[in-house]
DNA sequence: TGACAATGAATGAACGTTCATTCATCTTCC
DNA sequence: GGAAGATGAATGAACGTTCATTCATTGTCA
């Protein structure tokens, strides 16, 4: 009872604190980060937290929820692309923001640790990458590049190969030097994301170096 | 000062108290796991844990150094297969153990979020990696099978491809049902592991589906 | 308009609990 | 006897959460 209600009046407030959530989360993880530093981070106090939400499992959920919309936009984006590499670059580049590297990355791998615990969790990530990989698929079966270079696999297959590296490159993200600048993180995603193109749809009679 | 001596007499227990710390922290995550929740596990009492560990943050790189030992054996076991996909079919499914599933896929996420935040870590995590990536060139370098089929692609960039593959895939696992078992997870990773290879190793002249 | 009442966002000290760590004590084995 | 192995109650710090209290803002009425 008594959870707190979403809306206009309320979502600045909520956005403020989950702001700062994420930060903290990037910084700490879920579980080292106590109620304190959110409420530090946001410049409010513990108890209006709780104004906002029930409990400190609930800002995780609602952090889970809000990178759901996060991966929708990037997807919306990715259709817009005007070919098959440019949504495939903007896929694997959603997460080098450049005011905060690796914030992204940490938060999401962090994401997927608490979801092999978490029932409710793991399925709310499970959706996100179904939804994700199916606007993929839809993407490779309506790509012109795509046509004939398939190698034999399904937009299916192809997709869940591409998430694979995605989300290994993500993984690879974490490991990288704190000094690693947003610019040189892109470029080594970038790369990868151009050779794994070049591998799943590049003409076969093209050269292999162009 | 007083760090625990690591000998042979020491080795079982230090080893008893890794494996009940594995089957915790992948149940409940490095932070929710207390040190009563590993006695508990062991069959041990708390303070004993003091003896063979300086602290909770030793016991975690602890696990992370023999994780390391564990990824040396499953790559000395990958040199000896009779061919570069049975090498990779070993490489994608060493974390599907019978006894067990998930519990290592669960871990080794955690542990790269960790490291995420802990520089040691991440330098421990990272020299792991670099470590396999070294192996797996070297045996792509040597396979028969990848002669003059890579795309024009370097061992280098085929196993920076392939590990961020195998990585993704470990993150998926984690969302995997509960219910799912060790078996049905390496049929999971086998199919990834031959589509993979197809795509990086398969002669271009012979047909998609063979 | 101005005095007063009502509201509810915001605060932060306090509470009960959990946890990592310590250490006095007991057991084992030579 | 005594050295090393093992125990688990005790300690104190840190945590999530609560709630009495403050106070700027809004509404009411003469």
């Amino acid at each position: 009872m008594s959870q707190p209600q979403i809306d206009s009046s309320n979502a600045d407030r909520r956005s403020q604190i989950l702001d700062a959530a994420l930060v903290c989360f990037a910084k700490r993880g879920f579980h080292q980060t106590s109620m304190h530093d959110i409420s530090g981070e946001a410049g409010i106090s513990v108890g209006l937290i709780y104004r906002y939400f029930e409990n400190k499992e609930s800002v995780i959920s609602a952090m889970a929820a809000r990178h759901k919309e996060e991966i929708q936009q990037m997807l919306e984006r990715a259709r817009q692309a005007p070919s098959l590499l440019e949504s495939l670059e903007i896929l694997f580049t959603a997460h080098c923001c450049e005011d905060a590297p690796q914030v992204v990355s940490a938060f999401v791998v962090d994401l997927y640790a608490e979801a092999s615990r978490n029932q409710q969790l793991a399925d709310l990530v499970r959706d996100v990458l179904e939804t994700a990989m199916d606007g993929v698929k839809d993407l490779i079966a309506r790509a012109p590049e795509a046509q004939g270079t398939a190698h034999g696999l399904s937009p299916n297959e192809l997709a869940e190969l591409i998430f694979a590296v995605a989300r290994g490159m993500l993984m690879l993200d974490v490991l990288r030097p704190r000094g690693m600048t947003a610019a040189e993180r892109r470029a080594r995603q970038l790369e990868v994301t151009r050779r794994l193109w070049g591998l799943l749809f590049k003409k076969e009679g093209e050269p292999a170096y162009a």
